[in-house]
DNA sequence: ATAATAAGTTAGATTAGACTAACAAATTTA
DNA sequence: TAAATTTGTTAGTCTAATCTAACTTATTAT
């Protein structure tokens, strides 16, 4: 069993992975904020248990195992996340620190009783695949916003920010998942996007915000 | 902030308290499974925290503020108990682990409106009162079914032990919390009791299971 | 190519929470 | 009451998980 402490790095590098299966240190340390020598030792533990191949001044990896046992931790995480919000009545934007916290309980009849309740939900309230049993998580082909052009019309499917200020903010723009919206204008100086959607026939959204939106073309 | 074995400390703390609100090291040390040394060790640090009055060789007592906060993590502890049974479906045996965890989630919120589903629920799947905000817990005027007469006509209302093998038992015999018994008989030699109660006409309890069933005279 | 900066490691300290061995105090039994 | 037993404390060790200070390696800028 690993403690808690190891769980929240597994998960950390998973989620830092980049194509190649890489992390580094630094990236981990600030994600985690934990000093660079506390994520090296821990590093060292990890090797010696084989979840992550380590060598001196090398990127990071998981190994297969490690990946698993990553997986693992979001799923217990991402499945929280939903039956947070489908059956006890959260927000989206209240989720993720309770989630945080859940991800850790050692239960598999526990979260066997919310996938079921939830009827095998395949996404999270973010939009964010929920790993299957076997660690399989796979991520559907969505665009940013901010990549796509004038006229597109297109579904909001995922965020890629998933605090809650940037989720509130979506809220107070009655922004939300499964929406379809029609992009007006891109402003050529500052990448700024005016979209319509709903009863809102012209709202303007920042580059900032459109590059956190992922969405699927319609 | 108090960590997860301060939290249980507490808790055991208050569960173990007598009449006179004491608790001797060694009951604690049996309770937790955790050697004396480092229960005497531990009740200096709760000493100055102010939670647990601490002397040399004597009796150890929570404060007020003990109290206060091992009375929150039970009720964390039997609010998720009667939310896993209520509102996810599982059998009052198979709550208690996972409830032993949840119970030191750090989020009011997730707390508060598991209440609100279950509509503010006064006692747990296994009648034990849930404390209120302030940590007021009153326990009703019970009997144990040991000390009943033949004849008595008594409703079902709590259970002492709460160990998944005697609320199994309780299951294969269809016993549940709510339901009305009459005792047909009470033998001398053993205080075996036979019982009679829904479809069942004559159930035989040992004493060492009537000993654990608490109820009320009707 | 060298110097400056950033990233990563090593060494050593600290705290929480557990343990065992040895001893002391309190309680029970003879 | 004296001995035996039980209960509780002290002292010292260990591991997990964190930190800072100092040093080394790798990368970036001049
Ligand atoms: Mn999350
Ligand atoms: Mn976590
Ligand atoms: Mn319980
Ligand atoms: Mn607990």
């Amino acid at each position: 069993m690993n403690s808690l402490a190891e769980e929240n790095y597994l998960k950390a590098l998973l989620n830092l992975s980049n194509d190649k299966g890489e992390v580094n240190v630094n990236e981990l340390s600030k994600r985690l904020e934990i000093k660079m020598p506390t994520v090296t030792s821990m590093m060292k533990r990890l090797s010696a248990k084989k979840l992550v191949h380590y060598e001196s001044y090398k990127p990071l990896r998981l190994t297969e195992k490690g990946k698993k046992e990553a997986a693992a931790i979001i799923r217990k995480h991402r499945l929280t996340e939903m039956f947070l919000v489908e059956k006890m009545g959260f927000g989206w934007e209240q989720v993720h620190d309770i989630a945080e916290q859940i991800e850790h309980i050692q239960s598999p009849e526990f979260f066997a009783k919310m996938d079921e309740l939830l009827g095998f939900p395949k996404l999270d309230p973010h939009g964010s695949p929920i790993p299957d049993k076997n660690g399989k998580m796979v991520w559907k082909e969505y665009s940013k916003l901010s990549e796509c052009k004038a006229g597109d019309t297109i579904k909001l499917s995922a965020v890629i920010n998933t605090s809650a200020e940037f989720l509130k903010f979506l809220n107070s723009r009655e922004l939300s998942l499964g929406l379809k919206l029609k992009i007006k204008s891109v402003e050529p100086f500052d990448n700024t996007m005016v979209v319509s959607y709903g009863k809102r026939l012209s709202e303007t959204l920042s580059h900032t915000v459109c590059e956190r939106l992922l969405v699927e073309k319609v």
